[in-house]
DNA sequence: GCCAACGTTGGC
DNA sequence: GCCAACGTTGGC
């Protein structure tokens, strides 16, 4: 069992639309080592924090879990898609996704702020590898986020 | 809306 | 293969 955190703009999709739809695919992935980690890394069953970016606060909102692996990303296809990628070719597919369903919402946001003021995750790769939107999360880390998340 | 960080592109 | 220009992310 791995752990990750992924980001999603409050305003396109967040935990609360996770939450009314069950789960989703998790489209629009257009950076190297962000779908290589969905590629090679995420496993069905694996825990993912949610996160909201350009939010205010931005934070992690809740968590979901992996309950499909890589498969391609169609919407690169999809001329009419904000996604669309003209050099993703259907025969060799660029882009990949994976599916998340929702597993919980937690009762305040964990605060961007409130994990810089925390001592143990100052080695968390969103504040190491600022701008990569899929990333691997320690257990260690994964359980005091959760922890905060629920009031802790 | 600004802008720093940083990944990507493309000329050479 | 270098690196400047460019585009995007994402906090503020």
């Amino acid at each position: 069992m791995q752990y990750w955190l992924m980001k999603s703009e409050e305003d396109v999709y967040s935990i609360q639309d996770l939450e009314r739809e069950g789960s989703t695919c998790w489209e629009g992935v257009r950076n190297y080592e962000a779908r290589n980690i969905m590629r090679d890394g995420m496993k069905e069953g694996d825990l993912v924090l949610f996160y909201h970016s350009n939010a205010d606060p931005p934070g992690v909102a809740g968590t979901a879990r992996v309950v499909r692996e890589a498969y391609p990303d169609h919407f690169a296809f999809d001329r009419k898609s904000n996604y669309f990628d003209p050099k993703s070719d259907p025969d060799n597919p660029r882009w990949l996704m994976v599916d998340v369903g929702w597993v919980e919402t937690f009762p305040e946001k964990v605060s961007l702020a409130r994990l810089r003021e925390e001592d143990s995750l100052q080695e968390m790769a969103l504040f190491t590898r600022k701008r990569l939107s899929v990333q691997p999360v320690e257990k260690d880390e994964f359980n005091r986020v959760v922890e905060m998340g629920r009031g802790g």
